[in-house]
DNA sequence: ATTCATTTTGTAAATAAATTACAATGTTTG
DNA sequence: CAAACATTGTAATTTATTTACAAAATGAAT
């Protein structure tokens, strides 16, 4: 598969997913997570931006905003946040994997 | 296949990509369109945000980025405007229904 | 039940980003 | 070169975000 097949293959659009990155209002109206929260999150090292390289504001990646998804998820199964945290990061890895892997294949 | 597979098969996370809406600042470091002109595009009506509905400022949808995208490829081969915009709407269409199709399949 | 840690939420003041509406500058083609 | 098309500039205003403080919930253990 060519890369210019994505264009209608939504199934592989990893240039996408790969490019995207979201301010925090847009994040909490994706997740329905608040603003606070996410910022509370970060604070405490849960999940991370990207401010530092791109501007003043955060900004996150498709994976960051997987993580939060993931994260409310297991908080609504009773899960502690650091419990619900530690049991997301095996499955961010699998994603990361996967992204590299198909980042690789498909370009 | 389920909903919840979603979580680590990343080619069918149709669901991220039906919810993710973006700022116009960060659809600009996504596309390398400046700011200015797309929203001269969209006074044009060539493009769509989703202003009225979700707030104060323009927010873009999935649909809308990549019509971008394909617009600035085409206008790079040496088509105007205009001509780019006709010839994308095909494919936009083809790139909804196949959203809608796979939201159906995978859900 | 009260203590204590965890987690969420509130808010004011400052900074950053986006909007609008005006216009100016490029660019292309007949 | 004229004329339509397209992009870019910018000032003033509005909206969103940040930080840093603190106050409430929530929950578990003693």
């Amino acid at each position: 598969m060519n890369k210019n097949d994505n264009i209608t293959n939504l199934s592989f659009d990893f240039e996408f997913l790969d490019k995207v990155i979201v301010g925090i209002g847009e994040v909490s109206q994706i997740t329905n997570i608040p603003t606070r929260q996410i910022r509370y999150w970060e604070d405490k090292g849960i999940i991370t931006s990207l401010t530092e390289k791109e501007g003043k504001n955060r900004r996150y990646d498709y994976k960051n905003i997987k993580k939060m998804l993931l994260i409310k998820e297991l908080l609504d199964e009773g899960y502690t946040l650091d419990a619900s945290a530690e049991k997301v990061k095996k499955r961010i890895i699998l994603i990361e994997e996967m992204l590299k892997k198909l980042k690789k294949d498909y370009s």
